[in-house]
DNA sequence: TCAAACCTGACACTGAGTATCAGTATAGCG
DNA sequence: CGCTATACTGATACTCAGTGTCAGGTTTGA
């Protein structure tokens, strides 16, 4: 046989991972973000601190690497789309997975969200996140589009997209999950769009 | 005499954090960012390690420091600005001092940019420092204009707006400030008007 | 001249993140 | 089944950023 292609030690990996990160999200919600330490989660989780840094690049990642499959998303629902508008049209629909993979358990989500956006540290590390999903996503619109724009061009269009899903998830938090989301991330689209957000000045 | 509005003690402090941050660019640009230790910095620059601390945040701090004034540049170009248009205009046009800061002494900002782009940490805080001036910007718009949009609406102007001035400026130093600037950002901002970007598809 | 505010260097400390190493478990193969 | 590669684990030691405190000295403003 083959090595499967998933191996046995990658699933039990990706399980302790999980495992780990449930406990010391829960540690992190009663005591606070910065007031634990990795010995603490060590403690908690009956693993040692050398061990457990091995699962985690950095403490953020303990919180944030749930949301690292969004970037791939994203590129993947560009890579399936028929493109027969533009760049913008494509990047809203694009999102519509995104949407999906976060309202599979939306009181989970927001659980994480309430941690994230009252700690400085969790919110810049997030915004970096998906800051490194930026790059991708261009290289796929370009390849994708029959006569591509220039870099500059397609980049701030990615970029000003990638704020309206921060912009429309910030606000549907603090609505805590009361507004529609896809409606949210449609308004701030929008807002970008001239032709249909007429100013009065 | 009353005190005056600008203490000695405030512009002895200034001199002194300019005088600390050009010694350490230069150690930075020799020897890398992350090489650099903060006990290094205060043997190059004669003074304790406790004291350089007291005069930066952080690390990044020594070398973004520089360009704490452009969120103010921003907000101030907003306040006197006659607001005859809608905001992505006046976005537009609150860029145009902070060029003006950026020109004065470009190879300085080269060199600057350089050190930052080829550093992730530096990369990092240069876009947090961006984000940070949002907030600002976002409130001054809203407070000028006759008939505020929704504040999502605003923030995502203001956030695709910022976008538009960094991919510029990234740009323009890819080109070594070979090309112009205000052009850049030009075309930026302009990329995100459907009405002017017609795309072929 | 005096007191309050401030600056400085020295020192001690916490905690993140890196690196190494010996011992152990496991996967896959003959 | 046994062998060997490889990966996982915990222990330990280390570097360095950043915080806090304290005593001694300097400047400021009255």
């Amino acid at each position: 046989m083959s090595p499967s292609p998933v191996s046995v030690r990658a699933l039990s990996r990706h399980a302790v991972r999980a495992e780990l990160a449930r406990v010391a999200f829960n540690e992190f919600c009663a005591t606070g973000f910065n007031q634990v330490t990795f010995a603490d989660l060590a403690g908690a989780t009956g693993v040692s601190r050398s061990t457990f840094l091995r699962y985690f690049t950095n403490k953020e990642d303990v919180v944030l690497f749930l949301f690292d499959p969004i970037g791939d998303t994203i590129v993947e629902a560009l890579a399936s789309d028929s493109r027969s508008d533009d760049d913008w049209h494509a990047l809203r629909r694009a999102l519509n997975p995104v949407v999906d993979f976060l309202m599979r358990d939306t009181s989970e989500v927001l659980a994480f969200l309430d941690l994230i956006y009252e700690t400085p540290a969790l919110s810049a590390r997030f915004r970096e996140k998906q800051f490194d999903w930026r790059p991708n996503i261009v290289r796929e619109l370009q390849q994708t589009s029959a006569a591509p724009d220039a870099p500059i061009v397609t980049s701030v269009r990615v970029a000003a997209a990638m704020e309206c899903f921060a912009a429309a998830l910030a606000v549907w938090r603090e609505s805590e999950g009361r507004e529609d989301l896809s409606t949210l991330i449609d308004t701030s689209f929008n807002a970008l769009d001239p032709t249909i957000a007429a100013q009065t000045g």
